[in-house]
DNA sequence: GCCGTTTTCGGCCCGACTGTTTTCAGTCG
């Protein structure tokens, strides 16, 4: 049975065949479609069992004709009609579509043209200065194409952690249920939340490992078993993915996890500290000699990570901070700052809605962000250089400041809803919305989005002026980059941090999950000179808002404190520490 | 192909940028 994503990449794929015959309007029903199947958590397959065609027409963006073909797909697994299209254009869309500046159009000129059906047919051409000689493209176009597959090289096969977790947590949900199954834990680049991962690390404690082993080889993910042992399973999952399982002993729970958890270069410095102590350190437990006994070793500890660090004369050190860039000093010392935690956040001041680009209402945002436990949300839509998003100008906005009101008032003191704005930062460092308006809000954040190819010393004065208004209180994404798909403009960071900290602007931690901006050091950095963090979830519809703990991961890899997060603040305190 | 506190038919997010062109197609957000 085909799942929710597989289904919305094959109306995706649609979409884009249709969009290269140049047929109006389609392409966006398609797009919608896939999109609208991607906000929902019921498989559409029991949602058909249910209900049938009429249950899917219920999902936004899907009519009668897209209802048949998700039966099709159901049923069937196959949908005639995205077959026809694939034959016509027989390419690999999705790494295609992956490439900055190509679209469907170029796809189909390329295969048409020149046969090119993937990455390779199209590095090859261009090495062989093809594309060039086609009308549309020239030498720039060879260039771009080149840096972008390189791009694309370099990310290799890594997966955006926010965007497997909830497949992780499934997994991980199931194996714990399993009987005999003691302890169980996620190890390796996953559990130390590093933005991308590149395989799926788990480590159980079980009396009784062939059953274990032998559930998880057959789970309904698995597309392949790469391997199948008594305490060790590697299977390759259907999105790509290696998932390792590993079965220890329960004395060396703590060590084992602590080695398959990294990283590595923290590990090593772990196993100096060790060595230097006459002691041993690996992923069986940390061991002192027996005196007087040639290579004889005992155990001091090992069942716990705790032990261990106690063991090693320092601090325990949550896994996030596990990269070798003074932790360990810091632990010996006993020095650590204390973490933000994953629930202390109190409010999101990134919040789009069906105002702009957003698939929900004010009044739906407020409700889903109290369910999850938040005090108060700014309401964050787009403004109005940003066109394709229906973004707001002046009156727009104070219709929505009105709107607004009228909800607090419904809200009753329950929960605060706060005015703002994503407020677009021009070319120049100006922006769109004029200084009297944004006074009028609680909070304004800038942020840019378009003329990503400045050169650096343009960007950072363009940011920087930005930050010297003083109604902007904060800046969204700082640096612009997409997880494996496009990297951050040209910025001098030191300078804008500089800036943000003269100007009292906050920088913020955008806690979606392919965005992650600021990155883990550039955080750091920001913390170091003083400046306030805001960690938003960017969400855009109810189910995004589930994305703040990767902005909380992301700000603990920084190793912010609660101090540092102005919206892990109420809002009255919050709106103090803002510079309006 | 979808959708309706402007509509069950007639609309659909649209402007800027890039690289190719000599006035514009394709892509992106």
């Amino acid at each position: 049975m085909l799942e929710n994503f597989e289904i919305a990449k094959i109306l995706r794929e649609i979409s884009e065949y249709l969009e290269m015959q140049s047929v109006p309007f389609k392409p966006q029903a398609y797009s919608r479609a896939a999109s609208g199947i991607e906000e929902i958590d019921t498989p559409l397959a029991d949602i058909y069992k249910s209900g049938g065609l009429k249950a899917l027409e219920n999902i936004p963006g899907i009519g009668v004709s897209i209802a048949e073909k998700i039966e099709e797909l159901l049923k069937t697994g196959h949908s005639q009609y995205y077959e026809e299209l694939k034959k016509q254009t027989p390419v690999d869309l999705s790494s295609l579509t992956s490439v900055e500046g190509i679209g469907p159009k170029s796809i189909k000129k390329l295969y048409e043209k020149l046969n090119i059906r993937n990455l390779a047919d199209l590095e090859e051409a261009i090495r062989e200065g093809k594309i060039r000689k086609l009308s549309g493209f020239g030498v720039k176009s060879e260039e771009n194409i080149l840096k972008s597959i390189e791009f694309l090289k370099q990310g290799g096969q890594r997966f955006v952690l926010g965007f497997v977790y909830p497949q992780i947590e499934v997994i991980v949900g199931r194996l714990k249920k399993i009987k005999g199954v003691e302890k169980i834990s996620v190890a390796g680049s996953s559990r130390r939340m590093k933005e991308t991962i590149g395989d799926l690390d788990i480590l159980i404690v079980s009396e009784n490992s062939g059953p274990v082993m032998d559930f998880f080889v057959t789970m309904p993910e698995v597309r392949q078993v790469l391997a199948h042992g008594e305490t060790k399973s590697m299977v390759r999952l259907k999105n790509g993915m290696d998932a390792d399982l590993r079965v220890v002993p329960k004395k060396s729970f703590g060590a084992a996890l602590n080695y398959f958890t990294g990283s590595k270069e923290h590990n090593v410095a772990l196993r100096e500290i060790a060595i230097k102590k006459g002691h041993k350190l690996n992923e069986y437990g940390l061991f002192k000699k027996i005196p007087n006994a040639n290579e004889n070793w005992t155990q001091m500890a090992g069942e716990t990570e705790e032990e261990i660090y106690q063991a090693l004369g320092m601090d325990y050190i949550e896994p996030e901070m596990r990269e070798n860039l003074g932790e360990i000093e810091l632990a010996k010392k006993h020095q650590l700052p204390k973490l933000i935690g994953y629930g202390d956040l109190k409010g999101d001041l990134q919040i789009q809605t069906n105002w702009t680009d957003g698939a929900h209402s004010i009044e739906e945002m407020a409700l889903a962000a109290q369910k999850i436990g938040l005090e108060y949300i700014a309401i964050t839509d787009h403004t109005k250089s940003l066109a394709m998003t229906g973004g707001a100008d002046e009156k727009k906005l104070l219709r929505q400041m009105a709107e607004i009101d009228k909800l607090n008032k419904k809200f009753d003191g329950q929960f605060k809803i706060l005015k703002s704005a994503e407020v677009n930062i021009l070319k120049d460092g100006s922006l769109d919305i004029n200084d009297k308006v944004l006074a009028k809000l609680d909070i304004a954040a800038a942020a840019v989005h378009s003329n990503f190819n400045m050169p650096r010393e343009k960007m950072t004065k363009r940011i920087c002026r930005a930050m010297e208004n003083p109604n902007i209180d904060l800046i969204f994404h700082p640096t612009g980059r997409v997880l494996l798909k496009r990297p951050a403009y040209e910025l001098d960071i030191d300078e804008v941090i500089r800036v943000a900290k003269k100007t009292g602007t906050c920088l913020e931690i955008d806690a979606f999950p392919d965005r992650l901006d600021l990155k883990d050091i550039y955080a750091k950095k920001a913390i170091g000179a003083g400046v306030k963090l805001a960690i938003d979830s960017d969400a855009h519809s109810v189910n995004h808002l589930q994305y703040l703990r990767f902005g909380i991961a992301q700000a603990r890899r920084a190793w912010a404190a609660k101090k540092d997060i102005i919206n892990s603040y109420s809002w009255p305190e919050m709106l103090k520490l803002l510079k309006r």
